[in-house]
DNA sequence: GAGAAAATAGGGGATTTCCCCTACAGATAT
DNA sequence: ATATCTGTAGGGGAAATCCCCTATTTTCTC
């Protein structure tokens, strides 16, 4: 099996040299080129056609985020995984949009940057996990629902949320009821406790309801 | 520097064995205990004061994601790293909001699963890569919306745009006709258009159309 | 062990949705 | 000037919803 081959992108000599040395050692990476800049790295890229590279933010010369831009927009297959001192949400946020595939600190540990090599060479996406916490918290925050809400709610029954849901998916009684495995009927009751507990008065309603209290 | 104590809670005797092994054997790192199910690992959680539970979700009994809810509406310091086989948004989502510091696949290997241990003691999130993606896009995608999103809801005529709104709000046809002095069946024709360039089945998906857009 | 709540199921009927059509007037575009 | 699009409106029928009820079984709770 093919080695993955990567491309180192940072301005630090030394860090270069013991990164070639780690990842040299690892049975399935290897390093193939090293550039100092993003103008060198993307010159790089034509010759030596790497599935990794380890870009560096902060180069003298085109940054590693306007580099990481312009080889996405090129070359949108290739994986870039940010390597970089800077623990700051701003940049992390702009790498991601720029198309990177990962974003690691350098005080990370050496298996997690081969693990990060690893997963982003598999098509994953990774993100060094004290950088993870405001991803998460932007991903949750999208629909976060206040504790607060509901006490109507709470009082729904296991069984009416689960109809409460399918209905709010766009499934009809009769879908619904299949299914459960119950009669259509059932959903009915079911349907008709819902909406009497949330004071809705038909299948729209609910299926706003449903929607904007992040059921689905 | 003490180590890291872990309950390992799963109802899989044989995997908590190589948990353990793997585990133990790891310099910083030791198990404190096992459960079987959620309401036992409650219950260990008073007697041994882990630092971080390893949580599956399926479990016979109380299953992983209500434990969670529970243990840290009890106990919010407590770490908890979910390690399951499914490689699901929904249940990821779930056990983020249920309060999960983490969520590693069974798949994982060995370094992953002992560095999203770490990574969480350190008051890290720690989320598998392949599951990473979603969580990256719905970071994003937060206000990096405008790119392609909607081609087939641009070929919405305004009168249909008012229907489709004045429906989604909960309208009856009646009602949306009554609104915009029009006929029902005017109504009628208008919402048909819409499900046809939408491609939508009925009353229901097209509400939750309309608020998944952001028209309401 | 009595009572409440939850889940199941049905009857019957009024209303609404949904789906197929057709039709026509006015605006717009080719 | 002809074709297409938009908005309007309707007929007719099948299907689904919605709204009253009642009723049984199971499960929880006090």
């Amino acid at each position: 099996m093919a080695k993955i081959k990567v491309l180192l992108a940072d301005d630090h000599a030394v860090l270069r040299a013991g990164l070639r040395m780690l990842l040299d050692a690892q049975p399935d990476i290897e390093v193939g080129g090293e550039a100092e800049s993003g103008e060198e790295a993307i010159e790089k890229v034509a010759e030596i056609q790497p599935d990794i590279i380890l870009m560096d933010i902060t180069m003298a010369g085109m940054g590693g985020l306007q580099a990481t831009r312009e080889l996405k927009k090129k070359n949108p297959e290739i994986k870039i995984l940010i390597l970089t001192m800077h623990d700051d949400e701003g940049y992390l946020r702009q790498c991601l949009q720029a198309g990177a595939s990962g974003y690691v600190l350098k005080k990370a540990a050496d298996t997690e940057l081969t693990a990060a090599i690893r997963a982003v060479h598999r098509g994953d996406i990774y993100i060094y996990p004290s950088m993870a916490k405001v991803v998460v918290e932007g991903y949750l925050q999208k629909d976060a629902r206040p504790p607060e809400a509901s006490d109507e709610y709470d009082r729904l029954t296991g069984r009416e949320h689960e109809v409460l849901q399918l209905i709010a998916k766009g499934h009809t009684n009769q879908q619904t009821a299949d299914t459960l495995f119950v009669s259509v009927k059932t959903i009915e009751t079911h349907r008709s406790h819902i909406m009497e507990k949330l004071k809705l008065r038909n299948r729209a309603e609910l299926v706003r309801y449903a929607i904007e209290k992040g059921l689905l």
